[in-house]
Parts: structure tokens; C-alpha cells; sequence
RNA sequence: GGGUGAUUAGCUCAGUGGUAGAGCGCUUCGUUUACACCGAAGAUGUCGGGAGUUCGAACCUCUCAUCACCCA
């Protein structure tokens, strides 16, 4: 006897090994002959992470998608791998050298570092692996790929190569986002602005050489200036005093009259004693603050682009590690006539020397003012530390060569995001695409192939011997600069096929079909995938790409391990089942929304499976069986051929939701369908039949219930892949489910019209006779008689047909016919006939009339509606056919039940 | 400041112009041998407010409100 629940603690790491034993999840597994390629390409998970309810929601969808073509016959792989994490990784290891108190990386070198950090991957780098296995990810595990493998990373070298060659990547000095945390450069879509209760500063410049000028300093009601005060000094404003050292000018709006006299006059920085230029530029915004803005090109966005137009200098006056650096600084010292105060600045912290700024400021008369200001300040996303612009020389993609192709595969639709939305977002950021800097100052990642001999020529080339030969045989250095983590993972797609070795598993699955993803990276990695893709082998590396959502905590609040609302989805998996988990998440998966996870969602589909399992049960203490030869269209009982039309309903309902990647009706449509039609009615209906004196009725009962079952678990295999492969063993079988053939029921038959028509009419007959018996408090276990008084003739064969069931299901004792309700009944009717309920003694007047009363007002109140519609000429004349015909049949039932229970009513109140 | 999405039962959410739905929760009844992680029945909605288009609006348009996210 097997047990009343199923346990997947026990059963699912069994399962999960015969998988593989059975290597049923490798490239091509359950192919048939000729079939079509099926690919998709994970997205790689840091080799740093631990798998969260992303990652379980993310590979869930394609784990259902995979399982389900898999099925289904296509040529699969599902292609697995890890990405290296750059600053992730060397994080942890760093982190994990200090704890352990061990020499610094710096101390012990590059080349044994990479050691300790290979060392530390081989240790703890594969454990999203046996998680992503616990959840059931079918991945094919043998071409499991890694971004540092070194087939990838020559692929990776080889790309920089070829887009070096072209010219489309470049080396260059500019401004970039520097990390102070890290000391690496970081792409700018790596940088979130943070807002920020701040200050306002206002510093005073004094004017050279006698100038002055006049101020407004009061106004009429009509904002007109009426009185003045002449200056002779600029104010600026400034939210990072700090960056005063760098001043190299001081810019004022060309068409603002105030200054006009001034540009090309000077002013004297306060602390450097530099003299620098008032500039006319575009920049300043006469409305903002005083009007004059001062200019540090070596630590603002906006100022490098004043000192490119109007030729300012750029004066770096900042560490690495973002302290003040003067001292041994000759582009600071030059032109610089440094007060001690100024000199002692440096080596200060950048928030130390704004604080002490501002006190000298104060001291020496120069502080115009303070006030709060809110305003955004950048910040590194995984630092979140404050970055700090920094010019450097850097390694920069200019994607803005090799955008165009990216933007036309989506316009043409050669690659469809859903849902569509995301197209829009990922347009707007392509066609406003900036350079985008690769270059890490990192030691993990793949190092730039890029050499340079001691005159500072650079040789790129894959490999340093290449290099050599390109400079002619030179002495070269190699760049130690590595490459940023997504410039590697947005070749994944070729990467991992072999590219540019032609393979056969490049040729076979790419392009591949669908990338699952989160709208966090469309950015980061869907847009660079295409760019890259196309630029290297000319072909999108995807037709569809499925953007999901976030999952919340149940409060809709975002999971973070500050907040403690993280949900661990290893912890719901050992305490639900990989199986509930799951199917919580295909459910709530409706497109384009957030989903907010309650543990009581998983508890119910949890109950879910074990209602299939007794369902299983049921049919296996009934020595359900069918043979190979068992044909479920000849079966001949009418609600065994009622649910074999449902089951292809179900079917049909399943690949249209998937091929639409709407996994929410498809989960929907299966729990209907399992819960609500097969337990619910065909099972209770199956315990009469079972009982029949027919030997052929239990006979194919029999088999159908067996099939029937065996359906369910093939369509649920793709959302619960355990239980039902448990399931599935139960019985002898030839093959493991894994390997079944995904259905296709109807490719010839039609529906079958009549059994569907006749069980649905006895399905509501039973309804309707449970829930009078109910609201009449007849007691549960009371058999009734019930007479049919008035039906048409589809509905007297279904109920004639069937009066077993009905019997059993309605707790009915005797079925008779008559004119007119005998007094002591209860009148029920359903669409085509009417019926009573013989209840004798056990009648309740008082709660017959409360029932009928209350369904006669509500039919009534839906009949005026319908003849309210069908009285409107604009309705009958503009309304298609269809719906007005529609509303008129609706008229005709709601009249004749209306006329039913008000002559049922009128009978009680007389006693007749 | 610009953009996107959301607002439907107590809760979490489906629902792309034609009868307002599901799960959970709640109330009542029930152990009828697959299942109490169950069964039967029941209650609960001015579909955020307002205006418009339409024969007809939860759905389309406009507007307001609140919330969330993205970009600057």
C-alpha cells in the first residue's frame, strides 16, 4: 500500500540521480529523428552566489520550457555555466585571505593570487550547481561552462582582437566612473544614484586685477532687480568644496549680461592661489544659484565637457582610494601658489578635506553661505560607496558602431521581447548609447590582450608571442588591466557553442531560442548579447527573450538580507518539495508583474501534489491499469469519453499558454483541471462505474482512469518533474517519464460533443441538487427521491442515462416522473428542465421559500438586465448577431426559471 | 524633471469591448475507505475617483489621486 502523502525529501535527490544516470538531460536526449534544435542558454550565475528566489524563479520557467520540448521530441540543450564575478570574486577571496590572516594580494602577488582564487573556485564555486539541481534544473551538467574555462576565455581574447582591430575598441584618457572601494573603473550603468540629504556651498573667487561688478541684490514684485551691490569677487556653488583644487576656470553663461564684461578676466582660487579664466559656456545656468559656476574637468562630467569647449585644464587632484593627492602632484603644482592650509590637505580623505575646506573658508572670509540641498549622488552598485569621476586611461567599447544592427533586429522583429514593453526600454538606452569602459583594475578576469613595448606602442594580439612577432620582437609589458565580467558574459551564446571553432554544437544550436531573464539586465546583458553577437558572427543570438519579474517578500516588499525578509528557496524546497516550489512560481508568473511569494501559496500547491498522489492512489487500489494498445478515443461510457475530450482541452490549453510564454494559465489550466475535473467529478464518477454490474463498463473504466492519471502526469511533468516521475515508477513502465512523449490528441478526432454536453448537464443537475439539500439542511447522509416534472429531450437522456451517478453524487434514493410538484418538495431547475426534491417531513417551509425567493430575485434581477439590452434599438441593430442571439437565449431560460420558482413560491404559500 | 507599470473579494492575484473569476482565508455541514495537505454548501465586489467614446467599458481615451520601478 503506498503511503497517504508523498515525501519528497527522500524521493528527489533519488529521482534527480536516476535523471542522470540515464544522462537524460544531455544535448539531443529524447530526440526523435530529424527534430528541429531546441536551445537555451542559461544565464550564467556568479561562481560567488548562492541561489535566491530569483534564481529558482528564473530557472523554473526554463526548466519547464526545456522539459517540455524535451518531450516533446526537439533536439535540446540547455546550456549551463557560471560567470566569474570579477570584483565579486576577488572580494572573497581577499576578504577570505584576511580573516584567515594571511599576506595581502599585493604582497604575495598577481600570479599566486590567481592561484588562491582558482583554489577557493574549485572549493566553493560549484554550489549553485547541486542547488540549481535541487530545484530540478535539467541542464545538460556535462557542457557545464565556466566565463574563466580556457576555451572561453581564448574566445574572449579573440573578440577583444577582432574589435580592436576594427577599431571599435579604444584606448583612451578620459573621465570614467572610479570605485574608491575596489580602485577599478566601472561602467556607468554600474553606478546608482543615490539621493542625498546634502549641502549647498557658496564660495567666493575674488576677482584679479581690480574688477568688480554690479549684483542685483533686491527686486520689485515683477522680479525686476532695483538695487545693487558692487562685488568684487564671483560666487560659486558647490555641493563637493573638495573639488576647489581642481578648479581650472569659473563659467559663466555667454548670454547672461551680468558677467558678459568678465569673460576672459580671472580670478584667484582661494588655498591653490590659482589664476583662473572666467569662460563663457552653455553649461552655466543663469537662473541656478548666482550664475557662475565653478569648473573642475578632472572631477565632473558636465566641467570635461566645459574644459573640452572652451580649453580649461584638467587638474586630477585625487588617489585612487579617493584622498587628496598634492604633494609630488606636478599638474596640481604647476601654475600653484599653495598656502601651507592648502599643502596639509593632503593624504585627507575627500570627506575630511571637504569638512576642513569649509572651516577654512569660514576663517578666512571666503564662505558666502550654506543651505541643505537634496540632490542624487552616484554610487558604485556594489561598493556603494560614493564614486568619485576620475580620469584615467581606460579600455572603451564604442558601441555606437555596432548599435545599429541591435536596434534593427528588434524593430524588424527578428528578436521579440515579451512582454513588449521591455522593446521600448531597451530602444530608448540603445539609441542613446554611450562608449563603454571594459577595463577593470582588477586581477581576476581576462586580462587585455594588449602589449606595450618601452616607447608605449601597444601590440594586440591573442596570444604575447603574436604580440612579439607584431612588434617586431620587442621587449613588451602586457597590460594589467582585465576585462569587465559582462563583456565576457555577452559573448555567452558563441562562447559556450565553441565559437570561432566551427562546432558542431555551433552550428546545430545557435542562434538559440529563448533567453529567460530578468528586466534588471536587459541592459547589463540582453542588449550587449546582441550587440556582440551581431558584430562578431552577424546572426542574433536569440529569436525570443522572456523578461520576468521580481519576487517580493508577501508585503510586496523587495527581498534584502538588511530588511530579514529574504526567502531561502533550498529551506521552502526541504519543507514543501521542489515540486510545490515550482508550481507556486509558474503560477504566479504573470507577465510583466511583480510577485509577492506567500509560504501559504506553496503549502496549497503542495496539497496540490498530494491530491494528485491519491488521485494515483485511487486508481491503484482500483487496479487501474491500461495496456500500450489502450485507445482513448473508442472508449464508449460517456463520461470516460467526456474527460478524454477534456484531457485534450487541457493539452490544447497547455501549449498554447507555453508557446505564448504565459506560464501562469498554463499552471492554472493543469490545477483546473487535475483538481476540478478529474478528482472533483471523473474519479467519483469512476467509483460508480467501478461498481457496475457491467464487466465491460469496469473494464474500461478501468483503463481510462489509468489513462487518464497518466496524462495528468505527463502534462504536470514539466511544472512537477519529481512527484510525478514518482508517480510514473509506481507502475511498470518501459521508460522513466523523463522520456515520455509530449501529447497531441487531436490530430484527427473531433471533439466529442455529446458526452461533453450530457456530463456537463448532470454535473449541474448534482449541483444543484447538493445545494438545495444544503440550504434545506437535509441531513448529509438522508437519501432523497427527486421527480422530473418537466424536461426536453436532451436532458432527459442525459439524466435517464445516468440516474447511478446522480444517485451517488446527490444522495438520490428514487427517480420518478410527475405533472406537478407534489407538496413536502423542494424545485430546482436547470437549463432544459425542472425538477423536485421529495422531502417529505424533512421539508422546511420557512427555508424553501427563503431559497426560492432568494434565487427568484436574483434571476430576476439578471432577466430585467437581458430584456433592459435586448429593448434597446441600438443594441439589436449595432450589437453583432452572435451576442444579441446570445442574450435572447439567456432571456428565454432566466423567464422559464422565473416562472418556475415563482409558481414553486405561490404553491408554498398556499400549501398546495 | 522624463518614462513605465500598478490600483479588481478580507489577503495574494488572473481577467485585451458582450453573464465579474481563481487560490488562500472566513461561515455552516460532513470521516460517503484515494485524499482532513480532504469533501459539500455558502457569504463577500459602486473592478481607485471623475469625465468621455460606444448599443454596451474592469478592459479604449482624457483627467485626478495613491503606490512602485527605471532614467536624468
Amino acid at each position: 500500500m503506498i503511503d497517504k502523502h508523498y515525501d519528497p525529501a527522500t524521493a528527489e535527490r533519488r529521482i534527480y540521480r536516476m535523471w542522470e544516470e540515464a544522462d537524460a538531460f544531455s544535448a539531443g536526449a529524447n530526440s526523435l529523428p530529424g527534430a528541429d534544435p531546441y536551445c537555451i542558454m542559461i544565464p550564467p550565475p556568479n561562481v560567488t552566489g548562492v541561489l535566491h528566489m530569483g534564481h529558482a524563479f528564473n530557472n523554473t520557467i526554463q526548466d519547464i520550457l526545456i522539459r517540455w520540448r524535451r518531450m516533446q521530441g526537439r533536439d535540446v540543450l540547455w546550456q549551463p555555466g557560471q560567470d566569474h564575478a570579477g570584483i565579486a570574486t576577488q572580494m572573497v577571496v581577499e576578504r577570505s585571505m584576511a580573516d584567515g590572516g594571511e599576506l595581502s594580494r599585493q604582497e604575495i602577488g598577481r600570479e599566486k593570487f590567481l592561484e588562491k582564487v582558482w583554489e577557493w573556485k574549485g572549493q566553493s564555486g560549484g554550489a549553485i550547481i547541486s542547488q540549481l539541481k535541487r530545484l530540478g534544473a535539467s541542464c545538460d551538467w556535462s557542457r557545464n561552462r565556466f566565463t574563466m574555462d580556457s576555451g572561453f576565455h581564448d574566445a574572449v581574447l579573440e573578440v577583444f582582437v577582432r574589435l580592436y582591430d576594427k577599431g571599435i575598441i579604444f584606448r583612451g584618457k578620459r573621465l570614467v566612473n572610479w570605485d574608491p572601494h575596489f580602485e577599478t573603473a566601472i561602467s556607468d550603468i554600474e553606478v546608482e544614484q543615490v539621493e542625498t540629504e546634502g549641502k549647498l556651498w557658496r564660495l567666493r573667487y575674488p576677482l584679479e586685477n581690480g574688477e568688480s561688478y554690479r549684483h542685483p541684490i533686491a527686486f520689485n514684485d515683477a522680479g525686476e532687480a532695483v538695487a545693487w551691490e558692487d562685488r568684487d569677487h564671483l560666487v560659486v556653488a558647490t555641493t563637493r568644496p573638495e573639488t576647489m583644487l581642481g578648479d581650472t576656470g569659473v563659467a559663466v553663461n555667454p548670454a547672461d549680461e551680468r558677467y558678459l564684461h568678465l569673460i576672459g578676466k580671472t580670478v584667484r582660487l582661494p588655498l591653490s592661489g590659482r589664476s583662473i579664466p572666467i569662460v563663457a559656456d552653455r553649461h552655466a545656468d543663469p537662473e541656478k544659484g548666482t550664475g557662475a559656476v565653478k569648473i573642475t574637468p578632472a572631477h565632473d562630467f558636465n566641467d570635461w565637457e566645459v574644459g573640452l569647449r572652451t580649453g580649461l585644464r584638467a587638474i586630477n587632484v585625487m588617489s585612487p582610494r579617493a584622498e587628496m593627492a598634492l604633494e609630488n602632484n606636478p599638474d596640481f603644482l604647476e601654475g600653484c601658489d599653495a598656502s601651507d592650509e592648502a599643502m596639509a590637505l593632503h593624504g585627507l580623505d575627500r570627506y575630511e578635506a571637504r569638512e576642513r575646506i569649509v572651516q577654512l573658508a569660514g576663517e578666512q572670509g571666503w564662505l558666502d553661505g550654506v543651505s541643505d540641498d537634496r540632490h542624487a549622488v552616484p554610487h558604485g552598485d556594489r561598493s556603494k560607496v560614493a564614486i568619485e569621476p576620475y580620469l584615467t586611461d581606460q579600455w572603451f567599447v564604442d558601441a555606437g558602431q555596432i548599435v545599429e544592427p541591435a536596434i534593427d533586429a528588434i524593430r524588424e522583429g527578428r528578436t521579440r521581447i515579451h512582454p513588449e514593453q521591455y522593446e521600448n526600454l531597451y530602444l530608448s538606452w540603445l539609441r542613446d548609447i554611450k562608449p563603454w569602459c571594459i577595463s577593470r583594475q582588477l586581477w581576476w578576469g581576462h586580462q587585455v590582450p594588449v602589449w606595450y613595448d618601452v616607447e608605449g606602442n601597444a601590440y594586440c594580439a591573442p596570444t604575447e608571442d603574436e604580440a612579439i612577432a607584431k612588434s617586431g620582437g620587442r621587449a613588451l609589458t602586457r597590460d594589467p588591466d582585465v576585462l569587465d565580467t559582462w563583456f565576457s558574459s555577452g559573448i555567452w551564446p558563441i562562447g559556450t557553442l565553441g565559437w570561432p571553432e566551427e562546432t558542431p554544437e555551433l552550428k546545430r544550436y545557435f542562434p538559440t531560442d529563448v533567453l529567460v531573464t530578468g528586466f534588471d539586465i536587459i541592459f547589463f546583458w540582453v542588449a550587449r548579447m546582441m550587440m556582440m553577437q551581431l558584430a562578431i558572427v552577424d546572426q542574433v543570438p536569440f529569436h525570443t527573450v522572456y523578461v520576468h519579474a521580481l519576487v517580493r517578500d508577501e508585503q510586496g516588499r523587495k527581498m534584502s538580507k538588511s530588511l530579514g525578509n529574504v526567502i531561502d528557496p533550498i529551506e521552502l524546497i526541504d519543507k514543501y518539495g521542489a515540486d510545490a516550489v515550482r508550481f507556486t512560481l509558474a503560477a504566479m508568473a504573470a507577465m510583466g508583474r511583480d510577485l509577492r511569494l506567500s509560504e501559504n501559496r506553496v503549502a496549497g500547491y503542495r496539497n496540490f501534489g498530494t491530491k494528485l498522489w491519491n488521485a494515483a492512489r485511487f486508481a491503484r487500489v482500483n487496479h487501474c491499469r491500461h495496456g500500450s494498445d489502450f485507445e482513448p478515443n473508442s472508449v464508449s461510457g460517456t463520461v470516460n469519453r467526456w474527460i478524454v475530450a477534456e484531457v485534450g482541452n487541457v493539452q490544447e490549453a497547455v501549449d498554447a499558454a507555453l508557446e505564448a510564454c504565459r506560464f501562469n494559465d498554463a499552471a492554472e489550466a493543469l490545477y483546473g483541471f487535475v483538481w476540478g475535473s478529474v478528482c472533483d467529478w471523473y474519479l467519483e464518477f469512476a467509483k460508480e462505474l467501478l461498481n457496475s454490474e457491467d464487466g465491460e463498463v469496469i473494464a474500461e473504466t478501468r483503463q481510462n482512469v489509468s489513462w487518464v492519471i497518466d496524462q495528468c502526469l505527463i502534462l504536470l511533468h514539466p511544472f512537477m518533474p519529481f512527484i510525478t516521475e514518482e508517480i510514473w515508477g509506481h507502475s511498470e513502465r518501459s521508460n522513466m517519464l523523463v522520456h515520455e512523449r509530449w501529447p497531441r490528441y487531436r490530430q484527427q478526432d473531433p471533439i466529442d460533443q455529446d458526452p461533453v454536453r450530457d456530463t456537463k448537464l448532470v454535473i449541474r443537475l448534482i449541483e444543484e441538487i447538493r445545494s438545495a439539500r444544503a440550504l434545506m439542511r437535509v441531513p448529509a447522509a438522508a437519501r432523497i427521491g427527486m421527480l422530473e416534472l418537466d424536461l426536453n429531450d436532451d436532458l432527459r437522456a442525459a439524466v435517464d442515462g445516468h440516474t447511478g451517478l446522480i444517485a451517488r453524487l446527490g444522495r438520490i434514493d428514487s427517480f420518478g416522473r410527475a405533472d406537478k410538484a407534489p407538496s413536502g418538495s423542494a424545485t430546482i431547475s436547470i437549463e432544459g428542465g425542472v425538477f423536485c426534491l421529495l422531502l417529505d417531513q424533512v421539508v422546511d417551509v420557512e427555508a424553501e421559500s427563503s431559497r426560492l425567493a432568494a434565487s427568484l430575485s436574483k434571476i430576476r434581477n439578471e432577466a430585467d438586465a437581458v430584456r433592459k439590452r435586448l429593448a434597446n434599438p441600438g443594441f439589436i441593430n449595432r450589437a453583432p448577431e452572435s451576442v444579441v442571439e446570445e442574450n435572447r437565449t439567456r432571456l428565454v431560460n432566466f423567464e422559464t426559471k422565473e416562472k418556475v420558482f415563482a409558481q414553486a413560491l405561490e404553491r408554498l404559500k398556499t400549501g398546495g
